[in-house]
DNA sequence: GGGTACATGTAATCAGTTACATGATTTA
DNA sequence: TAAATCATGTAACTGATTACATGTACCC
């Protein structure tokens, strides 16, 4: 096994989850993503079948397919894997995300801002209130990593929601 | 010349900045990026002498070389580039961007939040002062859609120095 | 005039996206 | 049982990143 690949977040997303689960297929992941962590980092379906190949490649996952049937495949993170993902959560970071925003970027080239900041707002709020539900309904079964993110986001969306309010004039 | 390209966000950055400046060479493209959009949309040098090419290959741009000395390219929008540009500017957008923040990852998959916070509370408290700091020397001078991005960052460094803050404890 | 930093560009690689394909289940 | 949808996977492509490489100007 050739043994040196870079690590990228979506090798740790793929790490974390099968952490969490023990044993995951690539379709067990996408759900996992889509039930939670998609809303602030998506992932396309066909990097959930390759990440982990390229994990289990260099020896941080253990793949097991079916024998018969689907012949799915089944992921474990091994005791190398694992070390990589809690040095990499253990190592803070001062890295700041760019805002990357579509809207904005118009916005930025002198693009009428009314009609963007309607459209925005609404939206906005819908994926605020989509995150106020989760929190009141499960906020307090969450683990705690996962509600401090569904936070961040409120956060995240009531600053977009006054800003493009604003701009709505 | 070969006629369809799909215009990225990276195209319509060129396009914009190229439209702005009337004719500029890479770097060119480059200073500009990082004098004021590079905060919140940055992107790698090579992008920019490669999407140029993309683009002047399909009509969207006119490349002029320089016959001596550095053999600079520069470039031009066309017609079909600035109408191009124009559409996209035209039609708004309900898309959201992800925050997809690497730090939030962390916490996401179970990191301690407490020394995360503390560095990126420092982190974004720089950021918001050095967007401040523009604000209060440019302000006035910036066309507009500039400034209402400025704002967006600052803003969106203020929901975030108060998260991160919160977590610090 | 030798070093250092800025300017300019191309090539190679790779992660991520899009497209394609087929098998299994449910539903009408 | 036909149609639609969900589940599962691979292949091809391409935009973006990284690495390399050289030219030009400025400074000590």
């Amino acid at each position: 096994m050739s043994s040196e690949i870079r690590l990228t977040p979506t090798s740790y997303i793929v790490l974390g989850l099968l952490e969490a689960a023990g044993e995951a297929t690539p379709y067990d992941l996408k759900q996992m993503v889509a039930a939670s962590l998609g809303n602030f980092w998506s992932l396309q379906h066909a990097q959930l079948y390759t990440e982990p190949e390229r994990l289990a490649a260099v020896g941080y996952l253990t793949e097991r397919r079916e024998e018969s049937g689907r012949r799915r495949k089944h992921y474990r993170v091994t005791s190398r894997g694992r070390r990589a993902l809690r040095e990499w959560l253990a190592e803070p970071t001062d890295e700041l995300t760019e805002l990357r925003d579509a809207a904005l970027l118009k916005v930025f080239f002198g693009a009428d801002p009314e009609p963007l900041a309607t459209m925005q707002v609404e939206a906005h709020r819908a994926k605020l209130a989509e995150y106020e539900e989760i929190m009141r309904q499960a906020g307090a079964d969450l683990p705690e990593g996962v509600r401090i993110s569904l936070e961040a986001g409120i956060g995240a969306e009531r600053a977009w929601v006054r800003f493009w309010s604003n701009l709505a004039g």
